[in-house]
DNA sequence: ACAAAAATCGACACGGTGTAGACTTTGGGG
DNA sequence: CCCCAAAGTCTACACCGTGTCGATTTTTGT
């Protein structure tokens, strides 16, 4: 479809097809529009004339307003994904805990916007919409893993490790969503709460 | 603006204008237009086609989509509001929590569409967002008061009631949000879960 | 340096929005 | 009963954003 799609290294050249450079721009104006105008707000229009094309230009990377952003989520979503697999190795779950908490709330600092962008298009963009979940779904397993290393009994039942990760996950997102649009202090005081009611839950008390 | 505004009831005649038939069955349409086609499928003349009256018609008595969505959300939180008022009454923080959830589950069985709506909305229509964040305080404050009755120290601090409340609504509003997606077995299923965490949290372990 | 591929442009058709003005219905008083 | 103002409705229009097309220019490999 659009360029891009595959790398095309060839082996040993720099093949930076010019394009290549446009379609970084193209995303990155539209994650700074999507910062001062909001998703609704914001047109193929505006996001071309940001990078210093016509409309129709820009339509030869992305066949829709809905294309781009996808494309910027998934540019970050790919981001987290890279630096969140070595979390929560660790074998202490007070700790693990702990470091899972102070990564997440490095991922919102830097990533908040997309990252609420990507929840809010989630419903009206399916493509989105998987992105997310695969997103959700790995720190849902994470989750449950550092809880049944803390004892908490594996299973699906609402008393068990699975669910509760879910319900726990949720709470995480959430909370997160909303203190990443006041301020970092909001961020702070969220992770902190966030945790506490983790390691509760978990069962490590005191 | 609109007519309806104000109840206008005059003392003892039900001056009960045509007009406020027709306010009642638009709003009845656009529920059920969002809940086959969704909020950016559905569009002004769906509406005024379902109702049976000309787009012009329609715009006589809101001024746009959003105007539409957004008194059909009034009306749904305002029925939130009436019935939510009793709950979560009772002495034995343990059948307060009980409670709490049950009439939650009712809550979602019946209006779930309209709550995801609002709560999609809130970030793009200032007026809805508004709405719910009203609604959620609610919630909060009601969780917050089981909180401290089960003896979780009050406060704002991150291991005190109030900001518990904020993350555990959070988190059973994302758990709702998602099941009732689904199907109501997936309702109970998180309504079970967050009752768990909840009473967890409130120290009411056992 | 030249041809194919990549990139860009301007113009167009389409669909949804919101507004304006003319027309019809409704429902109290004279 | 009639009349008139208010309430309600319609058709037509202007606007704006979208996505597409064909013509044109630039890049790139050889």
């Amino acid at each position: 479809m659009t360029p891009g799609n595959q790398p095309a290294r060839g082996r040993r050249g720099t093949t930076e097809r010019k394009g290549d450079l446009r379609e970084r721009a193209i995303l990155d104006a539209c994650e700074a529009l999507l910062a001062d105008k909001g998703y609704e707000a914001m047109t193929v229009g505006d996001i071309a004339q940001q990078v210093g094309i016509t409309r129709g230009a820009l339509y030869f990377y992305f066949g829709s307003k809905q294309e781009v952003v996808t494309a910027l989520v998934a540019r970050t979503v790919e981001h987290l994904w890279e630096r969140s697999l070595a979390t929560a190795q660790s074998e202490e779950p007070r700790e693990a805990v702990a470091a899972a908490m102070r990564r997440t709330v490095e991922l919102w600092s830097e990533h908040g916007l997309v990252m609420r962008t990507a929840i809010d298009l989630s419903l009206t963009v399916p493509e989105i919409g998987e992105l997310w979940s695969r997103t959700a779904d790995l720190f849902i397993m994470a989750i449950t893993a550092v809880l049944e290393r803390a004892g908490v009994p594996a299973g699906t039942g609402p008393q068990q490790a699975s669910a509760m990760a879910r319900a726990l996950c949720w709470m995480i997102e959430r909370s997160f969503y909303h203190a990443s649009q006041e301020s970092n202090a909001q961020v702070q005081q969220a992770s902190s709460t966030c945790e506490h009611i983790w390691l509760i839950s978990a069962g490590l008390t005191g």
